[in-house]
DNA sequence: CGTGCGATTGTTAGCGATAACTTTTGCAGT
DNA sequence: ACTGCAAAAGTTATCGCTAACAATCGCACG
């Protein structure tokens, strides 16, 4: 941050008050159309890119909205992104994301950092968060959105799902269909709440009808094709009678559909699988995977909405409808 | 950015000057540890989060390393993050992520954005930008490191592979497996300079011993695995002759491989097929496709070196050699 | 040709922190 | 008790830009 240059060169440049130059560049009224075009030209020529730090200070204003996620790497929350970009494209505030890696002390410090700019929106995945994190967004003076989850505590607005019912719904699916024999695999265990939750229910929900898993695997790493292949082999072959597989992931299902494809297994007869949030990796698939979906995109966009309202008073809490596909595997 | 909570009324409560306080808050050395203590608690009894709007301006510097990428739905460019992120995380340096959608006008806009906010390093993915963001480049007085590709001129920093270099590479195997009625399949191909230039190579492989393309379809929209499949399955019910299929990326090829399932086509027998990327998604699958490992992470964490460095005068040139894999596919 | 009012342009005063420099404090050493 | 000096705390001046208010300018109009 040490090239000079700034507006005060401009507007030298062209002969008018910083003032002016300013208000020219920002497309301000109450400047001549002459003018605002010297300005625009000089700035181009100069090469001067304005300075937000300053502008922002002064203006007491920021442009940017910050959203924390877990991570990046699965098709999860670029979803919600991308759902977020559509709403906030055609405003002028811009997303900045950061990534708090399932741990909520790091959360803590990513959403302090973010704090610390003065977005204009906060939009978080998740309502557990450390008795820190907590305080900070009541005391932030933004809109502040956790999203993903409704089973919990909001600190403010608040637009998601609740996974307790996603998974109970599942396991009621499961149970109509007529597997008795179940078995879970999951992973991100203990960091993943929302995994958690869709465990939990899906537990209750075959307790309504007097059924226990069979067997489960909670595995701590994260989700990919071929641990779910790996985790299916080892629980298929400790638990031979399971008849049916609920997955946390639809892309821990894939890979159990991998290993059944590996094995000469058939789906759903040898073994039904299901899994969760409808990833567009089951797209493709020579067969359709029965799955929950999680409603990530309109989840972004609700929170755009919301964040764009400015709303920092009457909190909105908003549940969506998590709709199950039984595909050919279950 | 209504809230009044400031330094001076941290330093009011617990009785000392705003100078005090910024120290005692920022560890800095010349306070006494019973006042850095009162500020402390203070601090956080009040709820108070430093503006690092002001104290950027004040101090000009600011910890952001900008990132801007085409696109975060891919497996991709997550993973260059988290190589980044690997590497920052043991500065005070914050990476933030722009996303560009593969247009270079709106990439010319997001880096403007970022720039704005006077970054302590930019990294761009990509060689090819307006004649405008190469000047931004140019201008800009924090490191620059353009990422992924070799093949072409950089302003600044660079750190990648050749994609040209990896679509002949990837060829020759072909051919010295012996296949010879090869086709191609690609996608975001206007957009994508770099899946553009793999074509390219891959043609010039072929034309060292004499070969064309039997068939090539170029899809405009992005890869999924559904659309590797059903392309694959137009490009084979056209040209039934092929004897080997070359995708421009995993994804894709996975698709392809999933049509081959789905149609009992035997690989490499009845057709071989090769991706690019090497990503986590080929693991679980019950054959090990053929691909280039496109070293992502690699890339992303030299970046996050150079940026660390702070070098803003001798341009680092790195192009890595990504390795190919053959896998059952070929 | 002076008046008046809207359109333009300029001036002043911060925004909230920190760098750089100055002042005060605390206390060992004589 | 007094000097000397490092440690601790305070003052002042910006950082680059913009809100708010003040001052011109230009020209239609009587």
């Amino acid at each position: 941050m040490t090239k000079g240059l700034n507006l005060k060169d401009v507007a030298k440049l062209v002969g008018v008050s910083e003032m002016t130059a300013s208000r020219a560049l920002r497309g301000a009224p109450d400047v001549s159309a002459t003018t605002r075009k010297k300005v625009e030209d000089a700035a181009r020529n100069l090469g001067y890119v304005p300075n937000r730090i300053a502008g922002s200070l002064s203006s007491q204003s920021v442009n940017l909205v910050a959203i924390v996620v877990p991570s990046l790497s699965s098709y999860v929350f670029p979803e919600v992104l991308s759902g977020l970009n559509s709403v906030l494209r055609d405003s002028p505030l811009k997303p900045v994301v950061g990534v708090s890696g399932y741990d909520l002390v790091e959360e803590e410090s990513v959403i302090r950092e973010m704090l610390s700019w003065r977005p204009s929106g906060l939009v978080i995945a998740g309502l557990e968060h450390t008795e820190t994190t907590r305080n900070m967004l009541r005391n932030a003076s933004c809109p502040v959105v956790e999203i993903m989850d409704t089973d919990g505590d909001p600190v403010r607005h608040c637009v998601g799902i609740s996974h307790m019912d996603a998974g109970r719904d599942m396991a009621r699916k499961i149970v109509a269909q007529g597997y008795r024999k179940i078995g879970f695999i999951g992973t991100k265990m203990p960091q993943d709440y929302r995994a958690i939750k869709r465990f939990k229910g899906f537990k209750e929900g075959l307790a309504e009808v007097g059924l226990t898993l069979l067997d489960q695997e909670l595995f701590p790493g994260g989700s990919s094709i071929s641990r779910g292949r790996k985790l299916t082999a080892e629980v298929l072959e400790r638990s031979p009678d399971l008849d049916c597989l609920y997955y946390s992931s639809d892309v821990m299902s894939v890979g159990g559909y991998m290993h059944c494809l590996a094995e000469g297994l058939s789906i759903p007869n040898d073994i039904a699988l299901a899994g969760f949030n409808n990833l567009e990796t089951l797209n493709g698939l020579p067969i359709e995977l029965a799955t929950t979906d999680a409603c990530r995109r309109d989840i972004g966009m609700r929170a755009a909405e919301i964040i764009l309202l400015g709303e920092t008073k009457n909190w909105v809490f908003e549940k969506l409808s998590p709709k199950i596909t039984l595909g050919e595997s279950l």
